[in-house]
DNA sequence: CAGAAGATCATCT
DNA sequence: GATGATCTTCTGT
């Protein structure tokens, strides 16, 4: 992680803290804490080979990345989940390691990007909902052309634009050349979660957690309904 | 093979 | 608050 730590130190004046890729240990876990604890950690894709600095943003890709701070975990036979009803092609990534990207593409034009969680076998991810940009604004810029800045990655349709993520990225992110997420140390200070919002009929088990008073979070959590989340710390 | 639904968003009123 | 865009995936016949 040498030169991505530089890369992320250089952009971010935030702390000395180490920069570290975050381990399978920390996916194979229960979906909704997984989905918790990813609050705050960093998505960083990387376009093309990134040999310095000055590559991060040129004409022809780069390094992208976005702090996260808003998530929704699912898993189960959880009717709103896609493995509800068991394995399909589509959502078999969610059986599969966990740590690898699972991206799908909804409503004929957004992808969705998900990390898978819990022990393989047992059918769980998390939708990353909303990012604070953190590295290559000018990369995203162009990717969100005519976009005002703070709607480049407020909602789980767009961070995905922002950062070139497509379905060919169902990858591993853990070892693989384009997507990572790393730790910097940084900790949310208070926590927003809730089943409440756009609950599917008959679902228990799936969760949104959200950064309090962060401006990124999507328009969900900026209007009234945002009072019947609970607090977590 | 047809039909329906969908973990969304931009754009209207 | 309502609507349309746009197309993949899944389900049933």
């Amino acid at each position: 992680m040498g030169n991505l730590s530089a890369v992320l130190s250089a952009k971010s004046s935030r702390t000395s803290h180490q920069i570290e890729l975050l381990t399978r240990d920390f996916y194979a876990r229960d979906t909704l804490l997984v989905a918790r604890e990813l609050l705050g950690k960093i998505v960083v894709t990387v376009s093309r080979p990134v040999n310095s600095i000055e590559s991060l943003d040129g004409p022809n890709g780069g390094i992208t990345a976005g702090r996260i701070v808003e998530t929704e975990g699912y898993h189960g036979s959880d009717p709103a989940s896609h493995s509800a009803r068991g394995m399909t092609k589509r959502c078999a990534p969610m059986f599969s390691d966990p740590g690898i990207a699972y991206v799908y593409f909804i409503y004929g034009m957004y992808e969705m990007l998900n990390f898978v969680t819990e022990p393989k076998g047992y059918a769980g991810a998390v939708l990353i909902r909303a990012l604070e940009p953190v590295a290559g604004h000018a990369l995203m810029a162009r990717r969100r052309k005519g976009v005002s800045p703070k709607d480049w990655t407020n909602g789980p349709g767009r961070l995905t634009r922002a950062l070139g993520i497509k379905m060919s990225h169902n990858i591993e992110p853990l070892t693989g050349p384009r997507i990572f997420v790393v730790d910097d140390g940084c900790r949310p200070e208070k926590i927003y979660s809730s089943k409440r919002v756009g609950i599917k009929e008959g679902s228990e088990l799936r969760w949104r957690y959200f950064i309090h008073g962060n401006s990124y979070v999507s328009r969900v959590h900026q209007n009234k309904t945002a009072r019947k989340f609970n607090v977590e710390n």
